[in-house]
DNA sequence: ATTCATAATTATTAATTCAAAACTTCATTC
DNA sequence: GAATGAAGTTTTGAATTAATAATTATGAAT
């Protein structure tokens, strides 16, 4: 079984995704100090690829550099959590609008494929979330704006600094599958001014469950 | 005269600068490749914190890194020149309708003196770019989210890869001038909604005169 | 003459080494 | 006993060196 991907990345890209992952997990805790000398040794990797990695989480601002103090988890308040899901709201729900005007009809078709398997998830939290994620996606990508892409990407991030993310709330299934189908079906409607609307609703929607 | 700032930045963020310049200025044109080894010379630097710059300026979009063919920058079309322009436009007219709610009237004074300013810079282009930039940046930071300054400061840097960028055509002054009066009315009138708005048209303004 | 293969050169990527700065700890003095 | 300063340790920041991959050029064969 071969570990090497198909096109394959930088080692510093490998070790940014890595990296991600460990502080959306919480073994890097928000906050805390990130050892470079002891990850290196624990990849098994050197420090250079491991700093270049760190320097591109502290742009996307997952991160924060002290000069000579070294990396450290950014810590998310309360009042930025509400900053980034306010633009994550801005963004995405414009970019509805824009789906709604300009998406073909097989485009659409392909939403509402992703919306069927958000309904056959269910109560299954872990599918329901990564269906959920995949849907937003595939909406950016039909709005066809590939620096809001990165923006909303870099954003969701974020978002997922904090544990407590209101989208893994299990109470929040049912009615977030109802928001996501009056969603569809204003975007069916090809009312863009309708489906932003909805989609500041899903959103204003998901930020009250958290709060 | 002491050339260290007071605080003092890591030589990458440094070189990353430098770079931002040389790329705004045309030195770096869009779509060449850069030559690591011949900028570590001209700067008296080595490769390390020019490739930590580099891995930056690519997360900003400024660059794109190619695996094992190092750095090109950025070659920006005119979809993405108008794909930016709108997300541009959708943050800050957002702001703006934050400034119009939020603002303490000591900070719309503030904007006052700046659009003052601005109209003292009148023929000079040059200034007339400086303050105008000072006038959004104000704004953005009066709407009071870190995240939404990051994220126009790098769209910003993005728009100013192409040359030709409106807001330096001469003949647009005039106009955006009184674009900016009606926008601070609308900001005076505490009119959230008249703000965004009015912050839409100006940027409207802008790309159609771009085009 | 053209095409394919191989070798050499060039440039990127990553590891190691070196230097400088900051933090900690311990000792001395007030 | 507390505070200040110096020495030592730890860790970041930057340069150098080594290795890996790609491209180009050259040569041979068809």
């Amino acid at each position: 079984m071969s570990q090497a991907p198909l096109t394959p990345r930088a080692l510093y890209q490998e070790v940014a995704e890595r990296l991600r992952l460990q502080i959306f997990s919480g073994q890097l805790a928000p906050g805390s100090w990130i050892d470079e000398m002891a990850l290196a040794e624990a990849y098994g990797i050197s420090r250079t690829p491991l700093r270049e990695a760190l320097k591109v989480l502290a742009t996307e601002g997952l991160v924060t550099m002290k000069l000579r103090r070294g990396a450290y988890v950014t810590e998310v308040n309360a009042k930025d959590q509400a900053d980034v899901y306010h633009l994550l709201s801005l963004l995405e729900s414009d970019a509805a609008g824009v789906v709604a005007v300009r998406a073909s009809t097989a485009q659409l078709a392909d939403l509402e494929a992703i919306h069927a398997d958000l309904e056959a998830a269910g109560a299954d939290t872990e599918a329901f979330f990564a269906v959920n994620e995949r849907f937003h996606m595939r909406l950016l990508e039909i709005a066809d704006n590939r620096w809001r892409d990165q923006l909303c990407a870099d954003l969701r991030k974020v978002m997922k600094l904090n544990r407590h993310n209101s989208l893994l709330k299990s109470g929040r299934i049912a009615e977030s599958l109802a928001e996501h189908q009056s969603l569809m079906q204003a975007l069916l409607a090809r009312d863009a001014a309708l489906a932003a609307q909805r989609m500041r609703e899903h959103f204003a929607n998901g930020l009250e469950a958290a709060g």
